[in-house]
DNA sequence: TTATTTATGTAACGAGCATTAGATAATAGG
DNA sequence: CCTATTATCTAATGCTCGTTACATAAATAA
Protein backbone atom coordinates (compact mmCIF):
# COMPACT_ATOMS: atom_id res chain seq x y z
CA UNK A 1 0.00 0.00 0.00
CA UNK A 2 2.83 2.55 0.47
CA UNK A 3 4.76 2.02 -2.58
CA UNK A 4 3.03 3.62 -5.58
CA UNK A 5 2.09 1.56 -8.59
CA UNK A 6 2.90 2.17 -12.32
CA UNK A 7 6.50 3.07 -13.60
CA UNK A 8 8.53 4.98 -10.87
CA UNK A 9 9.65 8.84 -11.66
CA UNK A 10 13.13 8.73 -12.66
CA UNK A 11 13.88 12.01 -11.44
CA UNK A 12 13.41 13.75 -8.01
CA UNK A 13 10.37 15.92 -7.80
CA UNK A 14 11.93 18.69 -5.07
CA UNK A 15 15.13 18.40 -7.33
CA UNK A 16 13.18 19.27 -10.51
CA UNK A 17 11.78 22.27 -8.32
CA UNK A 18 15.20 23.37 -7.37
CA UNK A 19 16.32 23.76 -10.93
CA UNK A 20 13.51 25.33 -12.54
CA UNK A 21 13.58 27.71 -9.46
CA UNK A 22 16.75 28.58 -11.24
CA UNK A 23 16.11 28.70 -14.46
CA UNK A 24 12.96 30.86 -13.65
CA UNK A 25 14.84 33.11 -11.51
CA UNK A 26 18.23 33.17 -14.17
CA UNK A 27 15.81 34.17 -16.90
CA UNK A 28 12.15 35.34 -16.00
CA UNK A 29 9.00 33.97 -16.50
CA UNK A 30 8.34 34.44 -20.29
CA UNK A 31 11.99 34.47 -21.11
CA UNK A 32 12.11 30.59 -19.87
CA UNK A 33 11.37 27.86 -22.32
CA UNK A 34 9.76 24.73 -21.66
CA UNK A 35 12.97 23.65 -23.25
CA UNK A 36 15.27 25.54 -20.77
CA UNK A 37 13.68 23.81 -18.37
CA UNK A 38 13.75 19.90 -19.48
CA UNK A 39 17.10 21.07 -19.87
CA UNK A 40 18.11 22.34 -16.73
CA UNK A 41 15.89 19.03 -15.32
CA UNK A 42 17.33 16.74 -17.80
CA UNK A 43 13.69 14.84 -18.65
CA UNK A 44 11.47 15.74 -21.73
CA UNK A 45 8.18 17.47 -21.94
CA UNK A 46 5.63 15.03 -21.36
CA UNK A 47 7.40 14.19 -17.97
CA UNK A 48 7.18 17.77 -16.77
CA UNK A 49 3.51 18.60 -17.97
CA UNK A 50 2.46 14.81 -16.03
CA UNK A 51 4.19 15.99 -12.80
CA UNK A 52 3.72 19.66 -12.40
CA UNK A 53 0.68 20.37 -14.91
CA UNK A 54 1.49 23.27 -17.29
CA UNK A 55 4.40 25.94 -17.46
CA UNK A 56 2.00 28.31 -15.41
CA UNK A 57 1.17 25.47 -13.05
CA UNK A 58 5.25 25.14 -12.49
CA UNK A 59 6.26 28.52 -12.16
CA UNK A 60 3.47 29.12 -9.40
CA UNK A 61 4.72 26.14 -7.75
CA UNK A 62 8.38 27.32 -8.13
CA UNK A 63 7.31 31.07 -6.43
CA UNK A 64 5.51 28.70 -3.67
CA UNK A 65 8.85 27.38 -2.77
CA UNK A 66 10.54 30.34 -3.41
CA UNK A 67 8.89 32.27 -0.95
CA UNK A 68 8.63 29.46 1.88
CA UNK A 69 12.52 29.09 1.20
CA UNK A 70 14.59 31.53 0.09
CA UNK A 71 12.99 34.83 1.20
CA UNK A 72 11.72 33.56 4.27
CA UNK A 73 14.63 33.85 6.30
CA UNK A 74 15.22 38.16 5.98
CA UNK A 75 11.77 37.66 7.24
CA UNK A 76 12.24 35.67 9.92
CA UNK A 77 15.57 38.02 11.09
CA UNK A 78 12.49 40.67 10.70
CA UNK A 79 10.94 39.35 13.36
CA UNK A 80 13.56 38.01 15.56
CA UNK A 81 12.66 40.13 18.29
CA UNK A 82 15.94 41.41 19.18
CA UNK A 83 14.91 45.14 18.88
CA UNK A 84 13.58 46.58 15.81
CA UNK A 85 17.05 48.28 14.81
CA UNK A 86 18.89 45.12 15.25
CA UNK A 87 15.96 42.85 13.12
CA UNK A 88 15.79 45.66 11.21
CA UNK A 89 19.32 45.28 10.02
CA UNK A 90 19.58 41.73 10.18
CA UNK A 91 16.91 41.52 7.72
CA UNK A 92 18.25 44.26 5.28
CA UNK A 93 22.10 42.05 6.01
CA UNK A 94 20.35 38.32 4.54
CA UNK A 95 18.56 40.54 1.95
CA UNK A 96 21.70 41.68 0.50
CA UNK A 97 23.43 38.20 1.15
CA UNK A 98 21.21 36.61 -0.52
CA UNK A 99 20.60 38.92 -4.11
CA UNK A 100 24.23 39.22 -4.59
CA UNK A 101 24.40 35.17 -3.80
CA UNK A 102 24.96 33.65 -7.24
CA UNK A 103 22.31 30.73 -7.84
CA UNK A 104 23.80 29.31 -10.89
CA UNK A 105 23.18 26.38 -13.11
CA UNK A 106 25.35 25.01 -15.59
CA UNK A 107 25.17 26.24 -18.90
CA UNK A 108 23.03 29.71 -17.84
CA UNK A 109 24.09 33.01 -16.41
CA UNK A 110 24.35 33.69 -13.09
CA UNK A 111 20.77 34.40 -11.17
CA UNK A 112 20.98 37.74 -8.90
CA UNK A 113 18.44 39.96 -7.35
CA UNK A 114 15.09 38.79 -5.73
CA UNK A 115 13.10 36.27 -7.08
CA UNK A 116 9.73 38.39 -6.82
CA UNK A 117 11.12 41.54 -8.16
CA UNK A 118 12.57 40.39 -11.40
CA UNK A 119 11.01 37.33 -12.86
CA UNK A 120 7.88 38.40 -14.23
CA UNK A 121 7.73 43.03 -13.57
CA UNK A 122 6.05 43.33 -17.04
CA UNK A 123 4.42 40.54 -19.16
CA UNK A 124 2.40 39.93 -22.14
CA UNK A 125 -1.30 40.10 -21.69
CA UNK A 126 -2.07 36.15 -21.22
CA UNK A 127 0.65 35.89 -18.62
CA UNK A 128 -0.08 39.33 -16.24
CA UNK A 129 -1.53 36.50 -13.78
CA UNK A 130 1.95 36.30 -12.97
CA UNK A 131 3.25 39.46 -12.90
CA UNK A 132 -0.17 40.16 -10.39
CA UNK A 133 0.76 37.45 -8.06
CA UNK A 134 4.26 38.61 -7.36
CA UNK A 135 3.15 42.26 -7.03
CA UNK A 136 1.04 40.96 -4.28
CA UNK A 137 3.60 39.36 -2.70
CA UNK A 138 5.80 42.31 -2.52
CA UNK A 139 2.36 43.64 -1.22
CA UNK A 140 2.23 41.30 1.03
CA UNK A 141 6.07 41.91 2.13
CA UNK A 142 5.03 45.75 2.11
CA UNK A 143 2.47 45.29 5.05
CA UNK A 144 4.88 42.64 6.64
CA UNK A 145 7.58 45.36 6.86
CA UNK A 146 5.08 47.81 8.21
CA UNK A 147 3.56 45.74 10.79
CA UNK A 148 7.10 45.01 12.48
CA UNK A 149 7.54 48.81 12.71
CA UNK A 150 3.68 49.30 13.97
CA UNK A 151 4.63 46.85 16.56
CA UNK A 152 7.86 48.36 17.63
CA UNK A 153 5.92 51.70 17.64
CA UNK A 154 3.35 50.07 19.98
CA UNK A 155 6.31 48.88 22.42
CA UNK A 156 8.16 52.31 22.41
CA UNK A 157 10.40 51.75 20.84
CA UNK A 158 9.74 54.01 18.02
CA UNK A 159 8.21 57.37 18.94
CA UNK A 160 4.78 58.02 18.86
CA UNK A 161 4.56 60.86 16.59
CA UNK A 162 6.78 59.05 14.12
CA UNK A 163 5.11 57.98 10.43
CA UNK A 164 5.60 54.61 10.47
CA UNK A 165 3.79 53.64 6.95
CA UNK A 166 6.31 55.99 5.38
CA UNK A 167 8.71 54.70 7.46
CA UNK A 168 8.01 51.37 5.75
CA UNK A 169 7.58 52.14 2.54
CA UNK A 170 10.79 53.56 2.04
CA UNK A 171 12.33 50.71 3.20
CA UNK A 172 10.20 48.50 0.97
CA UNK A 173 11.31 51.06 -2.10
CA UNK A 174 14.95 50.37 -0.31
CA UNK A 175 14.71 46.85 -0.86
CA UNK A 176 13.39 46.39 -3.82
CA UNK A 177 15.86 49.10 -5.22
CA UNK A 178 18.47 46.52 -3.54
CA UNK A 179 17.51 43.63 -5.81
CA UNK A 180 17.82 46.01 -8.75
CA UNK A 181 20.95 46.59 -7.88
CA UNK A 182 22.52 43.29 -7.72
CA UNK A 183 20.70 42.56 -10.70
CA UNK A 184 22.84 44.76 -12.61
CA UNK A 185 25.92 43.25 -11.21
CA UNK A 186 26.40 45.58 -8.41
CA UNK A 187 29.26 44.18 -6.02
CA UNK A 188 28.13 42.88 -2.42
CA UNK A 189 30.28 45.12 -0.99
CA UNK A 190 28.98 48.49 -2.36
CA UNK A 191 25.43 47.17 -2.03
CA UNK A 192 26.20 46.10 2.21
CA UNK A 193 27.82 49.88 2.55
CA UNK A 194 24.37 51.24 1.51
CA UNK A 195 23.16 49.45 4.60
CA UNK A 196 24.99 52.15 7.05
CA UNK A 197 22.90 55.53 5.38
CA UNK A 198 19.44 53.06 5.01
CA UNK A 199 19.67 52.83 8.83
CA UNK A 200 19.80 56.13 9.53
CA UNK A 201 15.91 56.97 9.21
CA UNK A 202 14.84 54.54 11.66
CA UNK A 203 17.58 55.80 13.95
CA UNK A 204 16.21 59.13 14.09
CA UNK A 205 13.00 57.61 15.51
CA UNK A 206 13.96 55.33 17.83
CA UNK A 207 13.09 56.47 21.66
CA UNK A 208 16.55 55.21 22.87
CA UNK A 209 19.01 57.06 21.04
CA UNK A 210 22.03 56.05 22.86
CA UNK A 211 22.88 53.31 20.13
CA UNK A 212 23.67 55.05 17.38
CA UNK A 213 27.06 53.16 16.12
CA UNK B 1 14.75 70.05 -53.56
CA UNK B 2 13.46 70.65 -50.30
CA UNK B 3 10.26 68.53 -50.73
CA UNK B 4 10.90 64.62 -50.76
CA UNK B 5 10.00 62.47 -53.99
CA UNK B 6 7.27 59.85 -53.80
CA UNK B 7 4.93 59.17 -51.34
CA UNK B 8 4.43 61.18 -48.75
CA UNK B 9 4.53 59.14 -45.10
CA UNK B 10 0.69 58.90 -43.88
CA UNK B 11 1.34 59.45 -40.21
CA UNK B 12 3.71 61.49 -38.13
CA UNK B 13 6.99 59.83 -37.49
CA UNK B 14 7.78 61.72 -33.60
CA UNK B 15 4.15 60.96 -32.71
CA UNK B 16 4.38 57.65 -33.54
CA UNK B 17 7.47 57.10 -31.52
CA UNK B 18 5.25 58.74 -28.52
CA UNK B 19 2.41 55.86 -29.55
CA UNK B 20 5.42 53.28 -29.54
CA UNK B 21 7.01 54.55 -26.41
CA UNK B 22 3.30 54.38 -24.25
CA UNK B 23 3.19 50.79 -25.43
CA UNK B 24 6.68 49.45 -24.66
CA UNK B 25 6.19 51.47 -21.32
CA UNK B 26 2.72 49.55 -20.32
CA UNK B 27 4.20 46.23 -21.73
CA UNK B 28 7.65 45.82 -21.66
CA UNK B 29 10.10 44.85 -24.80
CA UNK B 30 8.72 41.57 -24.66
CA UNK B 31 5.02 41.84 -23.90
CA UNK B 32 4.91 44.24 -27.10
CA UNK B 33 4.08 42.67 -30.15
CA UNK B 34 4.21 44.32 -33.65
CA UNK B 35 0.62 44.26 -33.76
CA UNK B 36 -0.02 45.80 -30.64
CA UNK B 37 2.50 48.58 -32.13
CA UNK B 38 0.60 48.53 -35.63
CA UNK B 39 -2.76 49.14 -33.58
CA UNK B 40 -1.62 51.66 -30.98
CA UNK B 41 0.32 53.70 -33.88
CA UNK B 42 -2.53 53.17 -36.72
CA UNK B 43 -0.73 52.25 -39.64
CA UNK B 44 0.36 48.21 -40.89
CA UNK B 45 3.68 46.44 -40.18
CA UNK B 46 5.10 47.37 -43.10
CA UNK B 47 4.97 51.07 -42.58
CA UNK B 48 6.56 50.75 -38.98
CA UNK B 49 9.36 48.42 -40.89
CA UNK B 50 9.90 51.21 -43.57
CA UNK B 51 10.20 54.13 -41.32
CA UNK B 52 11.82 52.46 -37.79
CA UNK B 53 13.73 49.34 -39.04
CA UNK B 54 12.97 46.21 -36.99
CA UNK B 55 11.30 46.03 -33.47
CA UNK B 56 14.51 45.84 -31.94
CA UNK B 57 15.29 49.57 -33.72
CA UNK B 58 12.12 50.99 -32.94
CA UNK B 59 12.62 49.98 -29.27
CA UNK B 60 16.39 51.72 -29.03
CA UNK B 61 14.96 54.53 -30.78
CA UNK B 62 11.97 54.94 -28.37
CA UNK B 63 14.47 54.47 -25.49
CA UNK B 64 16.65 57.20 -26.60
CA UNK B 65 13.58 59.50 -27.02
CA UNK B 66 12.44 58.35 -23.27
CA UNK B 67 15.78 59.41 -21.65
CA UNK B 68 16.21 62.76 -24.11
CA UNK B 69 12.56 64.12 -22.57
CA UNK B 70 10.70 61.85 -20.11
CA UNK B 71 13.90 60.65 -17.53
CA UNK B 72 16.25 64.01 -18.74
CA UNK B 73 13.62 66.90 -16.01
CA UNK B 74 14.70 65.13 -13.12
CA UNK B 75 18.47 64.96 -14.17
CA UNK B 76 18.53 68.28 -14.96
CA UNK B 77 16.86 69.32 -11.32
CA UNK B 78 19.40 67.34 -9.64
CA UNK B 79 21.91 69.71 -11.36
CA UNK B 80 19.84 72.96 -10.71
CA UNK B 81 22.44 74.35 -8.46
CA UNK B 82 20.21 75.39 -5.40
CA UNK B 83 22.48 73.24 -3.08
CA UNK B 84 22.56 69.64 -2.67
CA UNK B 85 19.64 69.49 -0.30
CA UNK B 86 17.52 71.19 -2.61
CA UNK B 87 18.72 69.53 -5.76
CA UNK B 88 18.16 66.22 -4.39
CA UNK B 89 15.36 66.77 -3.11
CA UNK B 90 13.49 68.30 -6.33
CA UNK B 91 15.30 65.66 -8.32
CA UNK B 92 13.26 62.89 -6.16
CA UNK B 93 9.88 64.92 -5.71
CA UNK B 94 10.20 64.91 -9.95
CA UNK B 95 10.85 61.37 -10.09
CA UNK B 96 7.92 60.47 -8.32
CA UNK B 97 5.74 62.45 -9.97
CA UNK B 98 6.80 61.07 -12.95
CA UNK B 99 6.35 57.28 -11.97
CA UNK B 100 3.04 57.86 -10.81
CA UNK B 101 2.16 59.87 -14.00
CA UNK B 102 -0.15 57.52 -15.90
CA UNK B 103 0.81 57.07 -19.22
CA UNK B 104 -2.03 55.56 -21.35
CA UNK B 105 -3.06 54.75 -24.43
CA UNK B 106 -6.43 53.93 -25.29
CA UNK B 107 -7.44 50.60 -24.72
CA UNK B 108 -4.24 49.66 -22.66
CA UNK B 109 -3.23 49.47 -19.36
CA UNK B 110 -2.01 52.48 -17.09
CA UNK B 111 1.86 52.72 -18.05
CA UNK B 112 3.59 53.47 -14.54
CA UNK B 113 6.88 53.36 -13.09
CA UNK B 114 10.60 54.17 -15.02
CA UNK B 115 10.51 52.91 -18.65
CA UNK B 116 14.24 52.05 -17.93
CA UNK B 117 13.61 50.36 -14.71
CA UNK B 118 10.34 48.07 -15.66
CA UNK B 119 9.95 47.74 -19.62
CA UNK B 120 13.12 44.98 -20.05
CA UNK B 121 14.32 43.46 -16.51
CA UNK B 122 14.52 39.94 -18.06
CA UNK B 123 14.92 38.84 -21.31
CA UNK B 124 15.09 35.35 -23.53
CA UNK B 125 18.59 35.17 -24.53
CA UNK B 126 18.31 36.73 -27.63
CA UNK B 127 16.57 39.96 -26.45
CA UNK B 128 19.20 40.24 -23.60
CA UNK B 129 20.94 43.36 -25.68
CA UNK B 130 17.97 45.13 -24.58
CA UNK B 131 18.37 44.06 -20.80
CA UNK B 132 21.57 44.83 -21.13
CA UNK B 133 21.76 48.20 -22.54
CA UNK B 134 18.83 49.28 -19.89
CA UNK B 135 21.31 48.14 -17.41
CA UNK B 136 23.45 50.40 -18.19
CA UNK B 137 21.38 53.42 -18.23
CA UNK B 138 20.70 52.47 -15.08
CA UNK B 139 24.43 52.21 -14.40
CA UNK B 140 24.71 55.61 -16.06
CA UNK B 141 22.30 57.14 -13.66
CA UNK B 142 24.33 55.65 -10.54
CA UNK B 143 26.94 57.23 -11.88
CA UNK B 144 25.63 60.27 -12.16
CA UNK B 145 24.34 60.72 -8.72
CA UNK B 146 27.28 59.89 -7.22
CA UNK B 147 29.03 62.89 -9.41
CA UNK B 148 26.46 65.33 -7.86
CA UNK B 149 27.30 64.30 -4.42
CA UNK B 150 31.06 64.33 -5.05
CA UNK B 151 30.59 67.19 -6.60
CA UNK B 152 28.66 68.70 -3.18
CA UNK B 153 31.52 67.03 -0.86
CA UNK B 154 34.36 69.28 -2.94
CA UNK B 155 32.09 72.44 -2.22
CA UNK B 156 32.19 71.41 1.16
CA UNK B 157 28.14 71.26 1.34
CA UNK B 158 28.98 67.40 2.39
CA UNK B 159 31.08 66.65 5.19
CA UNK B 160 35.00 65.41 3.95
CA UNK B 161 34.57 61.99 5.74
CA UNK B 162 31.07 61.01 4.47
CA UNK B 163 31.19 58.23 1.89
CA UNK B 164 29.52 59.82 -1.27
CA UNK B 165 29.73 56.05 -3.21
CA UNK B 166 27.64 54.79 -0.38
CA UNK B 167 25.18 57.64 -0.15
CA UNK B 168 24.89 57.54 -4.41
CA UNK B 169 23.81 53.85 -4.32
CA UNK B 170 21.64 54.50 -1.38
CA UNK B 171 19.89 56.90 -3.18
CA UNK B 172 19.99 54.88 -6.60
CA UNK B 173 18.37 51.85 -4.77
CA UNK B 174 15.45 53.82 -3.55
CA UNK B 175 15.02 55.41 -6.86
CA UNK B 176 14.91 52.14 -8.41
CA UNK B 177 12.36 50.88 -5.65
CA UNK B 178 9.99 53.90 -6.26
CA UNK B 179 9.55 53.15 -10.27
CA UNK B 180 8.98 49.51 -8.75
CA UNK B 181 6.09 50.17 -6.57
CA UNK B 182 4.92 52.83 -8.69
CA UNK B 183 4.29 49.93 -11.09
CA UNK B 184 2.88 47.84 -7.78
CA UNK B 185 0.01 50.53 -7.72
CA UNK B 186 0.82 52.30 -4.24
CA UNK B 187 -0.33 55.89 -4.29
CA UNK B 188 1.31 58.99 -5.37
CA UNK B 189 0.86 60.56 -1.34
CA UNK B 190 2.68 57.42 -0.03
CA UNK B 191 5.17 57.64 -2.26
CA UNK B 192 5.44 60.89 -1.75
CA UNK B 193 5.28 60.64 1.82
CA UNK B 194 9.05 58.21 1.68
CA UNK B 195 10.75 61.10 0.57
CA UNK B 196 11.16 62.44 4.04
CA UNK B 197 12.52 59.38 5.57
CA UNK B 198 14.99 59.29 2.77
CA UNK B 199 16.31 62.64 2.60
CA UNK B 200 17.46 62.17 6.12
CA UNK B 201 21.02 59.98 5.35
CA UNK B 202 21.84 63.29 3.42
CA UNK B 203 20.97 65.58 5.91
CA UNK B 204 22.91 63.49 8.49
CA UNK B 205 26.42 64.66 6.01
CA UNK B 206 25.67 68.06 5.53
CA UNK B 207 28.07 70.20 6.88
CA UNK B 208 25.60 73.18 7.85
CA UNK B 209 23.19 71.71 9.67
CA UNK B 210 20.65 74.35 10.64
CA UNK B 211 18.12 73.57 7.99
CA UNK B 212 16.51 70.60 9.48
CA UNK B 213 13.08 71.41 8.16
C1' DT C 1 2.71 -15.18 -15.99
C1' DT C 2 -0.94 -11.61 -17.12
C1' DA C 3 -3.28 -7.36 -16.23
C1' DT C 4 -3.12 -2.73 -14.55
C1' DT C 5 -1.08 1.53 -13.73
C1' DT C 6 2.08 5.15 -14.22
C1' DA C 7 6.23 7.35 -16.54
C1' DT C 8 8.97 8.33 -20.57
C1' DG C 9 10.45 9.65 -25.25
C1' DT C 10 9.43 10.64 -30.20
C1' DA C 11 7.24 13.27 -33.09
C1' DA C 12 3.96 15.96 -34.20
C1' DC C 13 0.19 19.93 -33.93
C1' DG C 14 -1.54 24.51 -33.77
C1' DA C 15 -1.10 29.14 -32.38
C1' DG C 16 1.37 33.39 -32.30
C1' DC C 17 5.25 35.80 -33.47
C1' DA C 18 8.47 39.02 -36.35
C1' DT C 19 9.33 39.80 -40.86
C1' DT C 20 8.86 40.39 -45.90
C1' DA C 21 7.33 39.58 -51.24
C1' DG C 22 4.54 41.64 -54.36
C1' DA C 23 0.91 44.43 -55.96
C1' DT C 24 -1.07 49.03 -55.60
C1' DA C 25 -1.33 53.99 -54.55
C1' DA C 26 0.39 58.68 -54.17
C1' DT C 27 3.61 62.13 -54.87
C1' DA C 28 7.50 64.92 -57.69
C1' DG C 29 10.26 65.72 -61.87
C1' DG C 30 10.45 66.01 -66.74
C1' DC D 1 1.23 62.86 -70.29
C1' DC D 2 5.10 59.38 -68.59
C1' DT D 3 8.71 57.87 -65.37
C1' DA D 4 10.93 57.44 -61.08
C1' DT D 5 10.42 57.13 -56.25
C1' DT D 6 8.53 56.26 -51.95
C1' DA D 7 4.65 54.56 -49.01
C1' DT D 8 0.97 51.39 -47.99
C1' DC D 9 -1.73 47.18 -47.63
C1' DT D 10 -2.73 42.25 -48.28
C1' DA D 11 -1.17 38.01 -47.72
C1' DA D 12 1.98 35.11 -47.03
C1' DT D 13 6.55 32.83 -44.91
C1' DG D 14 9.39 30.79 -41.59
C1' DC D 15 10.24 30.25 -36.97
C1' DT D 16 9.60 29.33 -32.03
C1' DC D 17 6.90 28.08 -28.48
C1' DG D 18 3.64 25.45 -25.37
C1' DT D 19 1.27 21.41 -25.51
C1' DT D 20 -0.19 16.66 -26.54
C1' DA D 21 -1.16 11.69 -29.21
C1' DC D 22 0.79 7.68 -29.30
C1' DA D 23 3.71 3.95 -28.68
C1' DT D 24 6.84 1.96 -25.32
C1' DA D 25 9.01 0.96 -20.80
C1' DA D 26 8.93 -0.16 -15.90
C1' DA D 27 6.85 -0.92 -11.86
C1' DT D 28 2.84 -3.40 -8.75
C1' DA D 29 -1.16 -6.60 -8.03
C1' DA D 30 -3.28 -10.85 -8.91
Amino acid sequence: MIKTRGRPRSFDRDQALQQAMQVFWSKGYEGTTMADLTEAIGVKAPSLYAAFGDKDALFREVVEVYSRTVSAEPLRLLQAGKGIRADLQAMLRASVRMYSGKTTVPGLPAGKGCMVVISAINCAPENSQHSDALSQRRHKRRNEIRARLLQAQREGEIRADADVTALGDFYTSFLNGLALGARDGVSTARLAATLAPAMLPLEQVLVSRGTLD
